[in-house]
DNA sequence: TCTTGACCCTCCCGTCACGGGAACCTTCAT
DNA sequence: ATGAAGGTTCCCGTGACGGGAGGGTCAAGA
């Protein structure tokens, strides 16, 4: 399979597969002319990585769950601790983009909308924060 | 005020302050020696460019929020479309990680977490995904 | 056979919002 | 005079790719 083939049924862009590849992630084969050639191995592999960076771990996590993996002799703790590690870093992204959000649709609906200057959202920013209701 | 004394007034990293003024968000003007110089306005600025950021607007929404702030005919839908398009990205960040969070939880909860090699987490990575419960 | 279009390749720069650190100058207190 | 603590510029690194140039390769149709 060339990279095409494998981008489609993967659903990644090849400029993703290359990546991986720099990085050492996946080693394809090349044949004659050049073209990197997939096995299903290399297929299976990229399947594990497409399926773990939709679950926001990051590239050093994947490396190491990767090769978590393929040892026989791991211990699911191992991977378990990564996971809830990563779960805890997911969970304060929501929390701050849920502060965020709080703070900036109370503003946005104090904001009249209209074509009038007046506007608390730039008023909060300015640090003249009329302490909202 | 030199640089330092605005870092630790407002909380903001020196570094963060020129490149503010790098990419041409303030003006501070600049004493004999060299060294930059903060009247007021300038921290002013600052402090608005710190709240705007602490709300997770990038950089350019502050440039634009700058902007509507010192336009005095502004009109208040400008500043209220702006920031309800930034509250649509939080929420779909916020979506995207809690999707992330149950699948990852649900996996996490059903791993055993002990020195046996099984692991669901791995299993459904890999592919083979055991339709957990 | 020639061409055309769809592949593939490498290489390099750009992203976003800074952080780290080198190499150097200035100011202030001792 | 000296040393520490400020300030300056400049350049590289981050994470995970995306865009695009410039070029080679392949399969199918005229």
């Amino acid at each position: 399979m060339n990279i095409g083939d494998v981008s489609t049924r993967l659903g990644l862009p090849a400029k993703t597969i290359r990546y991986y590849e720099d990085i050492g992630l996946i080693k394809p084969l090349r044949s004659a002319n050049g073209y990197r050639t997939f096995v299903a191995a290399d297929v299976h592999r990229l399947a594990f990585l497409g399926r773990a960076r939709a679950l926001g771990f990051t590239i050093e996590d994947c490396r190491t769950l990767m090769a978590l993996y393929h040892d026989e002799s791991r211990a699911s703790s191992d991977v378990k601790d990564l996971a809830k590690d990563h779960l805890g870093k997911i969970e304060a992204k929501i929390h701050d983009l849920q502060m965020m959000h709080e703070t900036l649709s109370e503003l946005v609906n104090t904001c009249a909308g209209d074509n009038r200057p007046d506007c608390p959202i730039l008023s909060d920013l300015s640090g003249l924060s009329s302490t909202l209701s």
